[in-house]
DNA sequence: GGGGAGAGATGCCGC
DNA sequence: GCGGCATTTCTCCCC
């Protein structure tokens, strides 16, 4: 099997929308959002049957080079190289890689369907939080999650026991400087369009960074440890309750 | 070859540090810092010789599940079916997925030192208005870029024409709101630490959202439009000029 | 190792 | 399409 060969190869598979692996040394450019250049290497190419391009290293978890799904992807022989050239529109980007030598080649059709099913994440918080609001405190009463308002999508929003406006933002890992300015800019907006001068924010997490925790209460905010739900058997249960009612 | 086949030749190249691609049928479970489940379809499984894992669909861009470098993997046969499992710790997770059928299999020990290099990012923004202060006003003069200082990460600093310190925040694409809460945390951090009431601050990217831009105002800060610079060729020529000097 | 911020971020959902 | 935001974000850099 010369470079020729898998020109045919892999033209034919794409012609055929196969799922295209192959090992090879090549040398990588790429024109588009930004620019790059790397120099000749054994790298792993993905060409998946959506023509999504996924170019990597031998290590490492994120591909060195990409293109979204919906490429033009085309190979030919030039000056003894195996040319693979990329591109797309909207971005207008295009990868061009100049192979020596294919280490190991395999296509086919696959077939999948399935959707990931994922527990722990913030909506599941979120929703937590709604059903279970005695989690974050005694005689808060939420009224709407998962809310996007021209204020921004606001968690969950509720008001406490004194009857104050509570907005509360989860953060499903370690709150940081990011998710308190997130969190002041839903107060403020909603202090002005509501007209009221004392709206509390609750920011709700597993924990919270120093400086996070400082700016937040330099502002008047709260934190309250919370951890997001995981185990999806449990949730499909809980979802299943909620289901009958 | 039947899966007791593959389980040999797994376990042999990942004892060999090899570069293993495979795409099977299969479930794969997940958890760790969320837990996710998916049933069985066709995927594409990458160990690298870095121990990281990644599992993809047929279809997207991004790995359907994965495991960062260091992870311990291993394969045995289990009723009937190919078990592969991973593991990390710090954090805790687990990938066990249960193979039905390998469609094909591929294993090679590659080798890459290259390191990528990239033109256009947000730090050849700043380095840029730093070396041409006119680009983003008459009589701007930068006094640092990139510093970590103990107010935040600040792009670009200096005084304007009229000795006003002014701090810029660059995006290499289109600014958003949480551009502009940046920017206030370094603008109000800076007045508090230095004592001054007035300080400039500057979101300097090629555009930004109606809301950043309405944000931005009602906090009394300006949009300036910078590009980044591209071409690699370019910048090595700048960067040997400045290497001159 | 924690903290902060960029990324060619990607992907999802809503308008 | 843009906008806002989560992500098992990942990665880098600095303290």
């Amino acid at each position: 099997m010369d470079l020729h060969d898998y020109e045919t190869l892999i033209a034919d598979a794409l012609r055929r929308g196969e799922t295209i692996v192959f090992g090879c040394r090549c040398r990588i450019r790429y024109s588009g959002r930004a620019e790059s250049e790397l120099l000749e290497g054994d790298r792993i190419f993905l060409i998946k049957n959506d023509k999504s391009v996924l170019i990597h290293q031998p290590h490492g978890s994120t591909p060195i080079n990409y293109m979204k799904s919906g490429a033009s992807v085309s190979v030919k022989i030039d000056a003894g190289t195996l040319q693979l050239h990329a591109t797309n529109l909207a971005p207008k980007e295009n990868i061009d890689a100049s192979i020596t030598r294919i280490h190991f080649y395999n296509s086919a059709l696959l077939q999948d369907g399935e959707v990931i099913r994922v527990a722990g994440t913030e909506a599941d918080m979120s929703n937590m939080l709604y059903d279970k609001p005695e989690l974050l405190e005694e005689g808060f009463r939420p009224a709407s999650r998962e809310e996007q308002t021209k204020y921004g999508f606001i968690d969950v929003m509720g008001t406490d026991k004194q009857g104050r406006l509570t907005v509360v933002e989860c953060k499903r890992y370690c709150a940081d400087l990011a998710a308190v300015t997130q969190l002041r800019r839903y107060v403020e907006k909603l202090m002005v369009s509501k007209g009221i001068s004392q709206v509390r924010g609750i920011l709700a997490a597993p924990k919270i960074t120093e400086n996070a925790k400082k700016m937040l209460e330099d502002w008047g905010y709260e934190f309250k440890v919370v951890t997001p739900p995981k185990y999806l058997e449990e949730q499909s249960k809980m979802q299943a309750k909620l289901d009958v009612f």
